[in-house]
DNA sequence: CAGTGAGCGAGCTTCCGCTTGACTT
């Protein structure tokens, strides 16, 4: 085969990390070069134990990574083949250490390879890596081991530590503990908000001698405390002179954002968008395959030359010379390591590309961004009114903006984020000069309230993180499912409530008082911490609080910095932290009691016993009785959307009213009750689960018995065919259409195939082909 | 996920950072 000799006859065997960026410069080199990717790190930590000999100098103990082990051994054998080996792996702390492993794992010899490095993918700056060979850098590497050793010895001491004093299968971490810590605090500083509200005056003018001019409205520059400030003023407004007092005209510029970063395109697609990170990503590894796009996990917003050029070029011929402006940006994210470009389109002179709505859609961003970015500044007016009454001490005032020349603003324009801050609103004006006479259409005095801190989306909390240097740009995303799937954060959208607004409104000379109302704390997908999350973060916060200290990644990053500066050694750096760390971990395990959050809530009126809340095996429990006492206590689950912090005494006793017998159908006993996933009613020994649309406390035989036959009906009509000769085979009708199942095993039924007309002996034939057989899934959650 | 929470005890869970597939009943 063509490939195959070529491989075996390569002179050069070029390894960088992924399999897309092989492709590409495999265009650039020669026949001489094949060019191969590592996917990422070949060699890690066994999963299965601590691998790091904390009595031996913290010595870790790698190993090849399962999935890596295939990988490997072609790639040695290639590289036995070749007479150079160029390890490209990226420039940074965990490329170079990747270019060490491979070293390792590959048995190179110091000879026979070299490392290379560049940060674009251009032929210009492959062919300048390759003339400019160096060797491995140790002390990065030193500086990699320390990170992941720090990382090893945090997850893998603190995490037991909660299993035992927490609840089972928790996690912590220097990265994921940071995050929830967040989200936590940021939920207690909106619990302890208050709102506040004051009366803002806004006043709609029109110049006297103009009937025909633009209106605009301006606002009093004093906002009142009370409702009866703000009505004594306006009262005092009725039939008052107004008068232009000043008009300051000041010009002011607006510059683009730099080119995409991770962070900012998953910030920026969630605003745009409404994509979630990991989806923003999924699609972005889309483009990236199909070359529409440069690498997406990266934290520099620097562009290669090329691409400067052809943004230049591009924006020249769309809107002209005058709109050109080179820019180069500087990253201002902490650990930064900058080993790729920012995320820009390949070819910037392709404004859109054709795929699937959200790969068009995200690539469209990307060109607009990066296109945008090289753009000039947009040149503006800004204009400051200054209104004078008869009747006010102070000013009336109204800001105006014009846009003098576009610039950008052509192209894109960047989202504004979610914050507690009231817009400014700024209006179109007419030409005003001062001394002008106005005339007042109306003039309102307006409740408006304070707003607490906005809780986190998705997008916001990885902005947060990156301003903190904690993860990174390849992290993010699975950190956010982390600390989701552990159940310390959910994502959800909450209905707000209704406010009353209070107005005062002056017009034709007469004064009207009304209530409007808003919708207030209405949230859409944002992160909000359960019970679990509040609890282990109280935990490590009273044991572990330098560890989830927000500055403890940028000191140890600082440290790392060190070893790579070949100023320390890495283990000494571990050990300085690993003895205090340690000693308090087993402190803890010792000394420490079990943290359940448990919470008092009263006496059960009944058996005149405590009841309790707290954190269980399983989750939120309610317990009526004491743990000591010489009678057993009652438990029982606590019901989704229920809270230890909220629930109350009364809300606890209604779940002890589960199971409940409800009556009789078809001679067997029916029951209802509350289990993990819900309430369900049971019947011969078969669970239904009860839907939103029933309430479990009330429920009825009559709806129980139509939950019942509702589900039977649906099993029937799940079976398209059965067959009277061996009972064990079914034809099914599921989730993702038809299937197989032979004794419990589930079998895919071939393309092209029609299930309806299966016979026993296709039936058959499809369980004997290893290929109809469902794989092993890849995450495997299995007790 | 499977409808528990006593008590005993075995066996399991877990980190962060690099990369893609393979896959869902």
């Amino acid at each position: 085969m063509q490939t195959r000799k070529k491989q075996i006859m390569a002179k050069n065997l070029v390894i960088v990390e992924s399999p897309a960026k092989a492709k590409t410069i495999e265009g650039f080199l020669g026949k001489e070069y094949t060019v191969k990717s590592s996917l990422g790190h070949v060699m890690d930590l066994d999963s299965k134990k601590l691998s790091v000999d904390v009595e031996n100098d913290f010595e870790p103990q790698y190993e090849i990574s399962p999935d890596k082990k295939k990988l490997v051994s072609e790639l040695k054998k290639m590289a036995k083949g070749a007479e150079t080996v160029w390890l490209a792996s990226d420039e940074d702390r965990e490329g170079e250490a990747i270019s060490w492993h491979l070293f390792k794992a590959l048995k190179l010899d110091e000879q026979k390879s070299k490392r290379i490095v560049f940060h674009e993918i251009t032929k210009s700056a492959i062919l300048n890596a390759i003339e400019n060979p160096r060797s491995i850098d140790k002390n990065l590497v030193s500086a990699q081991q320390a990170r992941r050793v720090l990382d090893r010895l945090v997850g893998y001491e603190l995490s037991p530590l909660l299993w035992r004093k927490v609840k089972p299968s928790l996690s912590a971490g220097r990265v994921q503990s940071v995050a929830v810590r967040l989200i936590v605090e940021r939920e207690e500083e909106i619990k302890a908000f208050k709102a506040t509200s004051a009366f803002r005056t806004l006043a709609e003018f029109r110049l006297s001698d103009d009937k025909n001019s633009l209106s605009f409205t301006a606002e009093y520059a004093e906002r009142f405390k009370t409702f009866e400030e703000a009505k004594a003023f306006v009262e005092n407004q009725v039939n008052k002179t107004f008068e232009i007092n000043s008009v300051e005209k000041k010009p002011g510029k607006k510059s683009p954002a730099p080119p995409f970063t991770t962070s900012t395109l998953q910030q920026e697609a969630s605003r745009k968008l409404g994509m979630s990170v990991a989806n923003t990503m999924r699609v972005a590894q889309k483009l990236y395959e199909s070359g529409r796009i440069t690498y997406m996990r990266t934290d520099s917003v620097n562009l290669s030359g090329q691409a400067i050029a052809a943004a230049k070029e591009e924006i020249e011929s769309l809107f002209g010379k005058e709109y050109v402006k080179i820019r180069k940006y500087k990253t201002k994210s902490k650990g930064a390591q900058e080993a790729h470009e920012a995320i820009r389109p390949t070819y910037l002179n392709r404004p859109s590309i054709s795929g699937s709505r959200e790969e068009e859609r995200l690539y469209e961003l990307i060109w607009k961004r990066a296109i945008a970015s090289q753009m000039s500044d947009a040149i503006l007016e800004k204009t400051n009114v200054k209104i004078k009454s008869s009747g006010a001490d102070k000013m009336f005032v109204a800001n105006g903006e014009v846009i003098r020349f576009d610039g950008f603003i052509k192209v894109y324009r960047e989202s504004t984020e979610d914050t507690n801050e009231e817009k400014q609103a700024t209006s179109m004006l007419p030409p005003l000069a001062k001394g002008d006479s106005l005339n007042l259409l109306e003039m309102k005095s307006v409740e408006t309230f304070t707003r607490h801190l906005p809780r986190y989306t998705e997008a916001s909390l990885v902005r947060k993180m990156e301003e903190l240097g904690i993860g990174r740009p390849s992290t993010y995303a699975p950190t956010i499912s982390t600390i989701q799937r552990r159940g310390y954060v959910v994502k959800e959208s909450r209905p707000g409530d209704k406010r009353t607004i209070r107005n005062i409104i002056l017009k034709d000379g007469k004064i009207e008082e009304k209530n409007t109302h808003e919708n207030t704390g209405n949230e859409k997908a944002k992160l909000f911490p359960t019970d679990i999350g509040v609890l282990v973060n109280r935990f490590l916060l009273q044991h572990f609080d330098n560890i989830i200290n927000y500055n403890f990644t940028s000191n140890v990053e600082k440290e790392f910095d060190e070893i790579a500066e070949g100023k320390k050694a890495w283990n000494h750096i571990i050990k300085e932290f690993y003895g205090p760390f340690h000693e308090k971990v087993q402190d803890t395990m010792k000394n420490s009691g079990k943290f359940s959050g448990e919470k008092l809530l009263g006496k059960d009126p009944k058996s005149g016993k405590n009841v309790y809340v707290k954190i269980g095996r399983y989750g939120a429990i309610a317990q009526i009785g004491d743990t000591d006492s010489e009678e057993k206590p009652r438990f029982a689950g606590l019901q989704k959307g229920q809270s230890l912090e909220t629930i109350t005494l009364a809300e606890a006793l209604k779940l002890f009213e589960f199971p409940r017998s409800i009556g009789q159908y078809e001679n067997e006993e029916v029951t209802v009750a509350i289990g993990r996933f819900g309430p369900y009613v049971k019947h011969n020994k078969l669970f239904f689960s009860i839907k939103k649309e029933y309430n479990p406390a009330s429920l009825t035989l009559e709806e129980a018995i139509r939950i019942i036959e509702d589900k039977r009906k649906a099993e029937r009509e799940k079976l398209i065919r059965s067959y009277e000769k061996d009972p064990d085979v079914q034809v099914l009708n599921g989730r993702w259409g038809p299937y197989l199942v032979i004794k419990k095993q589930n079998y895919k039924i071939p393309k092209g195939m029609d299930a309806a007309s299966l016979t026993l002996e296709d039936c058959y034939a499809i369980a004997k082909d290893p290929k109809n057989m469902p794989k092993k899934r890849y995450v495997k959650k299995k007790k």
